[in-house]
DNA sequence: CTAATAGTGTCTTTCAGACATTATCCT
DNA sequence: AGGATAATGTCTGAAAGACACTATTAG
């Protein structure tokens, strides 16, 4: 960890690492959730108004994922994500204060993980509603990719759901995150042997009681769901 | 760009930006291109003989892309690729020099790109044959994940072919970058739509000569291809 | 002619999507 | 019973995969 004066402390061009200065690691993290039947990200004020997504500077020997859990608890009082790298920015002059490149993160968590007063901006397709400082609109939009990538995967792998949950709440939740209409029994066919019935029901409003499921350990889609849920 | 005395050059706990130790930054390139068709990645031998992806430390004011390209003209006499990023590798002992971030990149060149002294390393499945420094392996399996969603989508988005080729090539090519066999007539349709006849024909070894087709403009492959390809 | 490969027509199976029907709660 | 929703059965069109057949070159 520590930098000792070696012979291979150098590149190819004979100069020594050190003599290049550094640019500051910064970690930025889009937490999606869903609220009210929508997407949404959360968001943070700045001292000087904007919003923005949560973020920190890396601390030395500190992994990027610990930089982000540390943005997210200091900043959003929320501890337990799980984050995925969406990709550097790394243009120059993204940040007025010098030169400071942001791996950006994606996280997704219930509404209920959430602090009450948290405030959530919404996610309209890819395209967050409200102007972000920096470049963070963009990495949103990063985020809804990856959260679409994985929930085409698997069943609800960051469990937006709770543990048990119906068929119905599980397609209005794909609805959600896809932004796209799923027909009823073909999304069923589709979900069926990737989760796991409970014998439980669901004490309904009206009609007949749904059954509750719960993720199966291999929770793997099909790999024909990508098709049917992009489109 | 330059980094001026400011009130928001802090951070949230009111420590100054300037006093954190910064980490060093570098790129990984890995270049995949086929080769007798088979897979293989391009590698470069470090001063203690041990094999690795060509890279760099990032220079101020430089960007990833900038980087990679300058490591691989300068560690491979290579010029004009086209990067993606692939993620970064961050952890804090992957580089007993000292603390190194190193951004993955991926690209893809044909062979006869690549200088004809080239170090080229088989890639089986996506695992490469051949002990890499650091975490260079990782980001090859990395490499290889990324040039595979990337076909699953396009005809050949990275050019490994030439401007026209025949359907066989492009399905050889397919089976070489997927790893597995693919039906002949039903990877013609998957594909017919996606590319453009040119009228002419190959000068065929024997039997009916294959006519020649090019990239067309929009050539993006139905979503099912991700289902055809990917098994 | 035969050999060899390119390209296409056809059949079967599978399955997404649409629709209809049955099942099971509630008031 | 009647209303409402869950769950399943059935039909159809599309298409992947298998197979066979035709087309076009060389020798």
């Amino acid at each position: 960890m520590t930098s000792k004066a070696r012979t291979d402390w150098r590149d190819a061009d004979g100069k020594a690492l050190t003599d290049y200065p550094r640019p500051s690691v910064a970690v930025d993290v889009a937490v999606l959730t869903v609220h009210t039947g929508r997407l949404h990200v959360l968001v943070v004020e700045r001292p000087d108004g904007a919003l923005a997504l949560p973020g920190s500077f890396l601390r030395p020997g500190e992994r990027l994922a610990e930089a982000a859990e540390r943005a997210l608890s200091t900043k959003a009082r929320l501890v337990g994500a799980e984050f995925h790298q969406l990709s550097m920015f790394d243009a120059p002059d993204r940040d007025e204060r010098g030169w400071v490149l942001s791996m950006a993160h994606g996280a997704t968590l219930r509404r209920d993980a959430l602090p009450p007063d948290a405030i959530l901006v919404h996610v309209d397709g890819r395209t967050v509603t409200a102007p972000l400082a920096f470049d963070h609109a963009a990495m949103v939009s990063r985020a809804v990719d990856d959260v679409r990538a994985r929930y085409a995967r698997g069943v609800d792998p960051s469990g937006l759901l709770a543990d048990t949950f119906t068929v119905l709440e599980l397609r209005y939740l794909y609805e959600t995150v896809f932004d796209r209409p799923l027909p009823k029994d073909s999304f069923r066919r589709l979900v069926i042997d990737a989760i796991e019935a409970t014998g439980q029901m669901s004490r309904s409003g009206t009609g007949r009681p749904a059954e509750l499921f719960r993720r199966k350990g291999d929770s793997e889609l099909p790999a024909v769901a990508a098709r049917i849920l992009t489109d």
